[in-house]
DNA sequence: GAGTTTTTGATGTACGTAAATCAAAAAATT
DNA sequence: AATTTTTTGATTTACGTACATCAAAAACTC
């Protein structure tokens, strides 16, 4: 059976009140006496059962997530996570509330961040932008003891506790990989069609992707990028007119969303052989991938990072350490032949736990 | 604040200890009484909290885990997550033990499940050997109401509570269709390399592996599958003795393990741009990513399929249903691009939670 | 060595649930 | 209506920890 409280008072031959003492860093201990109970816990191999102690503490973290409004649909899967998570946050002793902010709007951001740590939460998780505004506004939050964890997208260093999401170099040049391999000798130029260059997850990727694809023994031009604002019909609009513009085109890697208008301008008239590579699953791009009209979609499970940011947070708040490589979040890739499932019914219904 | 027991007997107007006989199913209550209690627990939205509950009830799960001994790097990871699941095991009542048998061999195997079995513990969890007497030493784990899951390596249907493991038809899919998208237009016959064709999981992947590959344009011959037992000795001579029977050889797949020699093989002399998709991210496979002469690996995580494998068990003791769509295993598709920094120092040291 | 301060012990309550016991009430059976 | 059976209530203890209080003991001052 595994050691409690008594067994270490028992053992170190101190009542139970000065091994709470010692636990919980209370004053009121001597040295030795203290010294007596460390190795009394050491050698026990004692550890807290966190179950109890926070059932006896009622500890609840009220968490606060900002995440962009509109309609980017990996933002909205993001959205339905959270969702989840609070759902069963009670489990955790985690409450969670959702504010949803303009896109790439600096200010709106930050007024609700200052909101938000107004109330002195247990933590902030924010979609970020990168903006010295925002990165300000983050750092009122930390100084008044709020931590504070970037998702998705950071900003600029600092101003932030830890930053959930995937590594987005290396997201670009795994691209950048892949599509070279797809292409093999085959000649042309790539298309890159990105979101923003205003958006620090846009710019990395590309310069991933560029790096690899440089990398490769094939040289190979990559053209100027187009900037869909992950707006499907500007996107569309975008790529229509490259495929006017290159009728030798052979890929295109599409690194932020408004891949609806991908697909489309894509199916009505794709040079031969055109190699496309594109960010996170949806119910437009899996159908693409299943279709054949894309070939690789690299995605990130919005259901981790809500999750490993729960986690942060948490950690944060009880001034606990947090082990980077656990919280390091994957990047997956997905051809037509290891598609997960659909997801079918309502995200709600589900308690996801792990993995 | 969340509901407990006592404002479901307030709201439904009943003692604390009906509220108890209706929530574990304890008997003594009518059913218009019964019929009161849900009612209130549904209208209060109350969740049971299971971290009290565990700490009232003093539950354990003892829980058996059943590996092959010998030196595949991927069963010693396998191992060494189990170790680390054990280390935590307490903060989630689970006391694990594993047992090791000589791999490939139903009749120890089918000892080592017995044997499990006789102590009845809260669950076993096997990597199975696809044989009729496993099957049946299942079987009668299972009449002795041992919950039974397989491991990585599933049995012919029947015979076991659930399989915690990939889809490795999709796996095999997933390598055709990396690999035909990688050779292009190049011509030349594609080899496999298997451990045994008497393993489950490695015809499962070939299978999967000529579906895809048939599915692509360009006809391609795919040699007679190599096996080489796992080992990496024999796995160098079959694939040297390919390669000077096939100097016009596209690709290899190795869907098993042995690619220490398989690495080897390669970097003594290829055939001109080789193409080659492994299994199981190992030291080896890892370098020889790095290196350029792997091109991808598929890869199961092993700490995601113990931590699967726990919760299924659980699940299975408490007669509690297990929900599928969770509790699937990813598939990986690592590029020397994506690859996730090397594990540093002992992995008994890390106390992984989730994703 | 008396007084002061610091350290330690003893004890109780609480968290939310499980589980048991015994009495009381209600229902079913005769 | 009396009896038996079933259902319900009231109460207690326990799980492992946190936290508070008050008294007792030990360690310091001067």
């Amino acid at each position: 059976m595994r050691p409690t409280v008594h067994d270490i008072a028992a053992s170190a031959g101190v009542s139970l009140a000065t091994v709470d003492r010692v636990l919980n860093h209370r004053p009121g201990v001597r040295g030795v006496t203290r010294a007596k109970v460390e190795a009394a816990i050491e050698t026990l191999g004692y550890v807290r059962d966190v179950a109890a102690a926070n059932l006896a503490k009622g500890r609840v973290y009220p968490l606060v997530f900002i995440v962009p409004a509109g309609d980017n649909p990996f933002m909205r899967g993001l959205e339905a996570e959270i969702l989840v998570a609070g759902r069963r946050s009670p489990a955790d002793r985690a409450q969670i509330s959702i504010l949803t902010v303009p896109a790439f709007d600096p200010l709106a951001l930050v007024e609700a961040i200052d909101t938000a740590a107004a109330d002195q939460p247990a933590g902030i998780a924010v979609v970020a932008v990168d903006a010295p505004e925002v990165a300000a506004a983050i750092d009122r939050a930390r100084t008044t003891g709020v931590p504070v964890v970037t998702l998705v997208s950071d900003l600029a260093a600092s101003g932030r506790d830890h930053f959930v999401g995937i590594d987005n170099v290396a997201a670009g040049r795994t691209a950048g990989s892949l599509m070279g391999r797809f292409l093999g000798s085959r000649p042309g130029p790539v298309a890159v069609l990105a979101g923003s260059m205003l958006v620090r997850d846009h710019r990395e990727r590309l310069e991933g992707f560029t790096a690899a694809m440089a990398e490769h023994s094939e040289v190979r031009v990559i053209l100027d990028v187009l900037e869909g604002q992950d707006d499907p019909m500007l996107a569309e609009e975008l790529v229509a007119m490259c495929f006017n513009a290159h009728p030798d085109l052979a890929g295109i890697y599409s690194l932020g969303a408004g891949n609806r208008g991908l697909v489309t301008a894509i199916s009505a008239r794709a040079p031969k052989g055109l190699r496309v590579i594109a960010h996170d699953l949806t119910s437009h791009t899996r159908s693409a991938l299943k279709a054949g009209l894309i070939d690789a979609v690299l995605h990130q499970d919005a259901g981790h990072e809500v999750r490993s940011a729960i986690r942060v947070l948490k950690a944060k708040a009880d001034g606990v350490a947090v082990i980077e490589a656990q919280e390091r979040i994957r990047i997956d890739i997905f051809l037509k032949d290891n598609l997960p499932p659909e997801q079918r019914g309502d995200l709600r219904d589900q308690v996801e736990q792990d993995d």
